[in-house]
DNA sequence: CAGCGTTGTTAAAACGTTTAACTTGGGTTC
DNA sequence: GAACCCAAGTTAAACGTTTTAACAACGCTG
C-alpha cells in the first residue's frame, strides 16, 4: 500500500497538517518538529499524491506541449530537444509535460489534445507553426500559453523565440572579419519571419561595415528551404556570371546542399568559397568541411518556456511576454580568410 | 468554474451518484433517467475530473514512457513514431502517455524519471535498449511494464517484438523470386538480437530454397551498423572478388552506406547489382534508386504496447506477454529480375 | 395483509491532500 | 490580575469523484 500523509503524521507523532505544513516550508513550525517530521518523510519515502493534491489546489500539475506531426517526426531533432528542455526545466516545479502531435493540416473537424479538451493541464507550450484554425479552437479553453519558435499573426501572446536577426549579423560579421566583402546570401520561403529576420541580420551587418548589399548576390525566391534548394539557388548564383568570395545560407539544409554543388564543380571549401549556415543541425560536423553555423539553443528554448509559462499559471496574470534567446556562432571548418584568386 | 458532476446531478434533477452510475453505463438505471442526465452531459460539456476519479480509484490514468536521450534524439523517428502509436492508442482507454527520456549510459547515481519515484504512472512502456542497472533500479517500483524493441537479457517479460526472422526471410525470398541466387549479406554488431535474428531469416530463406549459404558472401563483422559500415563492408566484399549480383543488408542506412559504394564503382543498381534493406526509414524513398526494404510498423508497436500495459494494469495479473508484430516487404526500385552479366 | 422481491435511486464514506480557523499554554503589558 | 498577544500545533472542511449499503415504492405471493 503507498505511503501516504497519515503514515508520516503517526510516525512522526503529529497531525497530518503539521506535516503538510512542514513541507511546505511553513515557519510557524518549530524545528525540532520539523525536523522530526522529516525525518520520517525520509524513512518512509514519502511521495505526496499528486492526484489529492491537484485536486485540493485545482491544479493538475501538468503542462500540455502540442506540435504538429510534421514537426514531431522531422528527422532534425529541433522540437524534440526543445521537449526535451521541457522535460527538464519540469523538474524543479514538480509538473510533467505532456505531449501531443496534432495533424499538420489540423481542420476545424479534428479533435484537439484530449488533455487540453479534458482539461488535464494548467497550462500549454506550443512550438512550432501551428495552424490557424488550431489556435482559434484551442483560445476557447482560455490557458495560459506559451510559443515556442512561432508567433501568431493575430493578437499578443508568450513566446520564446531565437534572436535570428542578430544570427544573421553575428554570421556575416564572421565572415567580413575573414577578409571577405562580396557576401552571397541564399535564402527560400521569405514568408517565414525567422527567415526574414535573418536576411535584415545580414543586410544590417554589411551596412555597418560599410558594404552595400548587392541584390545580385541574393538569391531568395526559392520555394523550400532544403538540401535541394540551396543546391539549387547555388547553381542560379552560379549561372550569374557573378563574382563572389564567401555565402551565407538561411538554413544549414541549403548551405549543406550548397556545398555539395560547389564541391562538385571544383571550388574548394574554404579555401575559394566561405560557407556559413543557420541552426546548427546534427549532420553540421560531419560535413566536409564541417559547417560554420549560428546554433540555436533548443534546449534552453524548453527550459525558458516551462519558466514563463509556470509564471503564467502561478500569477495567473496574462504576462505576455516575449523572450528572445541568444544564438550563438560556431565556427568550423568550412570559413577561411579571404584569399585573392 | 469548471463544471462537476454536481452541477450535471443538479441540472438533470438526480443525485450525483445517480450521474455517476449512468457514465459508468450501470444497467440499474432506468433508461429516461440516462437519457436526462446524458442529455445534461452533452450541454455542459461536462467532463469528469480526472484527479478526483484517479484518486477514489487509486489510478492515476498515466502510463510512462521511457527511452534512453541517444534514442529519442536519433535522427531516424523510429521510436518517436512508437510513442506517436502509444499515444494513440491511450486515447481510447482515456490514458495518458508521460514520455520520459533517461541517460544513454543510466548509471546508480542517476535518478530515475519523476513519474516512477512519485508513483504517477499506473504502468510503464520501455522502448529500446536501456541499461541494464537502469531495469534494475525500476524494478524495485513493481510496475506493470512492456518492453517495445527490446527484450532484457534477464528474467521473464512482457513485450512488443518484430519479427525479424520472418522480414529477413521475406528479403531474401524477394531476391531469390527475382532469379538471384549470389545473394550476399551485410551485417554490423552482430551481439544485437535483431541483427542476428535477421541473419537467421537469410540463412533460412536460401536452405529452404535450396541454396547453400555462402560464408564468403557474408560480411559480418563491421562494428556499427550506420551507413559507413555498409560502405565498409561492400569494399570488404569486393575486394574479395567473389561473385554476387544481389544484397541483403541488416538494415537501411547500411544498405544505403553500400548503395553508395556500388554506385561509386560504376555498378548499375538494381540492373547488375540488386540491393534490399530493413526498417523502412523516412529517407529510404528518396534513394536513388528507390530502395527494396522491409517494412517495421512502428506506429502498431506503440498501440500495441499500450493494449498490453493497459491489460497488465487492469487484470493485475503479470501476465509476461510477448507479442511478435508482422513485417512487411516494400518492393522499390532497388531490386530486379537477376540478368547474366 | 404480512412478507418478499424487484427496481430505481440516494446517502454517505472514502480517496489524500491543503488551509482557514481555532485551541492551548505561555508570556507581556498596564 | 484582566486583557491581550504570540508561538506551535490541531481540527475540520473542502476538492470531485466512485461505490456500497440502504432505502422507498411497488407489485406479487401465499
Amino acid at each position: 500500500m503507498k505511503v501516504t500523509i497519515k503514515d508520516v503524521a503517526k510516525k512522526s507523532g503529529v497531525s497530518i497538517a503539521t506535516v503538510s505544513l512542514v513541507l511546505h516550508g511553513n515557519p510557524r513550525i518549530s524545528s525540532e518538529t520539523r525536523k522530526r517530521v522529516l525525518k520520517a518523510v525520509e524513512e518512509l519515502d514519502y511521495q505526496p499524491s499528486m492526484l489529492a493534491r491537484g485536486l485540493v489546489m485545482r491544479q493538475t500539475g501538468n503542462i500540455g506541449f502540442v506540435l504538429t506531426e510534421d514537426h514531431f517526426l522531422r528527422t532534425e531533432p529541433f522540437y524534440t530537444r526543445i521537449f526535451l528542455g521541457t522535460e527538464f526545466g519540469a523538474r524543479d516545479s514538480n509538473h510533467f509535460v505532456l505531449l501531443a502531435t496534432i495533424p499538420t493540416d489540423f481542420s476545424e473537424s479534428d479533435f484537439l489534445p484530449r488533455f487540453i479538451t479534458q482539461k488535464n493541464v494548467d497550462g500549454l507550450i506550443i512550438a512550432g507553426k501551428v495552424p490557424d484554425v488550431f489556435l482559434e479552437k484551442v483560445s476557447r479553453y482560455h490557458l495560459p500559453t506559451v510559443f515556442v519558435d512561432f508567433y501568431p499573426a493575430e493578437g499578443e501572446h508568450s513566446a520564446i523565440l531565437m534572436d535570428n536577426i542578430r544570427g544573421g549579423m553575428l554570421a556575416t560579421e564572421h565572415l567580413i572579419q575573414l577578409g571577405q566583402r562580396d557576401i552571397a546570401f541564399l535564402a527560400g520561403d521569405m514568408e517565414h519571419p525567422s527567415i526574414r529576420e535573418r536576411y535584415l541580420g545580414y543586410q544590417s551587418a554589411l551596412r555597418q561595415h560599410g558594404i552595400t548589399p548587392n541584390s545580385n548576390l541574393e538569391i531568395i525566391d526559392e520555394k523550400k528551404t532544403g538540401k535541394e534548394s540551396g543546391y539549387h539557388a547555388i547553381c542560379t548564383l552560379l549561372n550569374k556570371g557573378v563574382k563572389f568570395s564567401a555565402l551565407f545560407a538561411c538554413n544549414d539544409a541549403m548551405a549543406i546542399g550548397a556545398m555539395e554543388c560547389l564541391k562538385k564543380q571544383g571550388f574548394k571549401i574554404p579555401g575559394q568559397i566561405s560557407v556559413v549556415g543557420f541552426d546548427d543541425i546534427e549532420s553540421d560536423a560531419f560535413q566536409d568541411p564541417p559547417l560554420t553555423t549560428v546554433s540555436v539553443p533548443k534546449y534552453d528554448m524548453g527550459i525558458e518556456a516551462i519558466k514563463l509559462v509556470r509564471e503564467m499559471i502561478e500569477q495567473k496574470v496574462k504576462k505576455n511576454k516575449k523572450i528572445i534567446v541568444p544564438v550563438e556562432l560556431i565556427v568550423r571548418k568550412s570559413t577561411a580568410a579571404f584569399a585573392e584568386s
